[in-house]
DNA sequence: TTGATCGGACCGACCGGTCGTCTTATCATA
DNA sequence: TATGATAAGACGACCGGTCGGTCCGATCAA
């Protein structure tokens, strides 16, 4: 699953580093030292710290966000049941995979106005998620109506919104259970626009 | 108003540059050179980085945040248009004072694993907003029901949170609008609750 | 033998922070 | 009104250490 090797290393322990604390506030010498790399060895697998960035930033993407779009509630065949096991799926596994905060809000933060490259990635990212979201609330029939409704794009905006704010919440007091109650609530939501 | 002295150059500089570039990726001397500020002058007001880390927090919560708090919406009698009011105001200014960010979020997300002392100070911060909205909320008969209803402390934690989300994502997006977007669709919320 | 992998000394620039010195405003005393 | 003591403010060279990145020799499997 996880092959160990020197690079295979490196990128899990920047992973794990830039989470805690930021693209900028990481050095190389740590995610060496951490890795038990060396500096030369570094540099040759990645030739810059932004590209290492690039690299843990798709290998975070597709370890722990594509899984959640591939969860068991994609097998419900009701779309309106599946909407709502989808949410439920969120909070459920919140506090696992968010527990470290989440690498695309962080380098949001740190580099969009760095490196255009990141943000760029970053951007592009967030809009996979945000159309995959609105499909399957779009199919749920939500946001077809008039003026006062939201479109299915507004709500997964605000749904991605809503989890990338509970977990700046959730580090700022130190709280994870903080992400799954706000899922919890935007659920509630859903379920009064169904209802 | 702002009187234009080194220390206040100092700390307005500071504010700007780590909203866009987060707090560790802004260097003393970055700050000092923008200020027009010698590094001796530096140290001769702020004792080390973080104190002017957390004078720049302060500031920036009196004069951008707490403002939030005291719109026009505080002079309407019923509760109920008080707190709709609140989220439009909020929705209406929201491009202006988040335009560059927010520097809780940033800090929280930059310096909460790194020190102690900002976390607390954001976190404490945070909560002041959230009692505030609360208040709001529960004057308006929000969240007094039984088991399917968010607390009104609930639903300012996922206001706060929307609005924190939709800002990184309108930095990964490079659209500031995303934010009052977000804003709105929390508001069709609050209808649904009252209705 | 060759190319991928690895090691770590080394580079110039820059990091946060220190320090001694100079200038300027204030103010009690003569 | 002139004087001298005091202190706040300003300055930038300088400190040890670290930054991202380079370089080249050693190691190892094919």
């Amino acid at each position: 699953m996880s092959p160990d090797t020197s690079r295979s290393r490196l990128i899990r322990e920047a992973k794990t580093l830039m989470l805690a604390k930021g693209y900028s506030g990481t050095t190389v010498d740590e995610i060496c030292r951490a890795a038990a790399v060396s500096k030369g060895s570094f540099y040759h697998f990645f030739h810059s710290k932004e590209q290492l960035g690039l690299t843990v930033l798709d290998e975070y993407f597709s370890s722990t966000l594509q899984p959640l779009m591939n969860g068991p509630f994609v097998e419900i065949d009701d779309p309106i049941q599946r909407a709502l096991a989808l949410i439920e799926y969120a909070e459920t596994i919140s506090a696992d995979i968010w527990a470290e905060g989440c690498l695309l809000g962080s380098f949001a933060v740190d580099l969009a106005e760095t490196s255009t490259k990141v943000r760029q990635q970053v951007s592009s990212r967030f809009l996979r998620l945000e159309r995959e979201l609105a499909q399957i609330f779009k199919a749920a029939g939500l946001g077809k109506a008039g003026d006062a409704t939201a479109t299915p794009e507004e709500l997964a905006g605000h749904f991605i919104a809503a989890i990338e704010g509970s977990i700046v919440l959730a580090r700022a007091h130190n709280d994870t259970k903080r992400i799954a109650r706000t899922i919890r609530d935007f659920g509630r939501y859903i379920k009064l626009l169904i209802s």
